[in-house]
DNA sequence: AATATTAATCGTAATATTGCAATTAAACAA
DNA sequence: TTGTTTAATTGCAATATTACGATTAATATT
């Protein structure tokens, strides 16, 4: 029914697609690393929200947790970040150099 | 409870979640334009269902239709697109020069 | 071992999204 | 005017998402 580029393109978009996520990905970059309950705070949702939304990042393969003791220190992957750009950057960029015809 | 930054790059990134309005997209950028119809029988949606689909583009301005006849033509609104293409684009460039931490 | 700390998981209610058949609306054609 | 064509709207069922309290799991501390 679609394309495998039309499905990559809409999964990585979805996970973009609530204001919690986007928070939680700015608060990683803002401080390269972060942990669960320190997100709860910061953010103001539940720590079991967050940990669901930190769940669905991870399996897209944009963040990574490292177990420190009783906390877990999340981070961006830049990798798969850098690939996840490729993949939305082609797609935002696609109108060049066409324009509006109506 | 969310900064109206964040609000924005969701709702942005909340309709490029579904394929089928990815498909529309790439296919208004391919031809330039296009009718309901011949993206419900191109994309494999009923009629009712891309229409919904491009309610919810024009509802954030990225495209825009005009009455021709019995038909109407849509097409990308390159000027809003730009704006989303920076919106977008300022989010998933934050990254530079950060590297992974864990 | 017993307690404390932190994150993950489970269960569930509330809400949102998706898709389509049926219908309506609008413009054209005869 | 009457029918034709095309898109929008309505109503609804199925599914997905979101949020959180309660609980569990894992590690650290005493």
């Amino acid at each position: 029914m679609y394309t495998d580029r039309q499905k990559e393109i809409a999964l990585f978009a979805k996970v973009f697609g609530h204001p919690a996520r986007v928070a939680i990905l700015q608060q990683l970059f803002e401080i390269d690393a972060c942990y669960c309950g320190d997100l709860s705070e910061e953010i103001g949702l539940a720590q079991p929200t967050i940990s669901q939304h930190l769940k669905e990042l991870k399996t897209l393969g944009l963040i990574k947790g490292t177990v420190e003791g009783t906390k877990v220190c999340y981070c961006i992957d830049s990798e798969n970040w850098a690939k996840m750009k490729k993949v939305m950057h082609q797609f935002l960029n696609q109108d060049i150099p066409k324009a509006d015809c109506c």
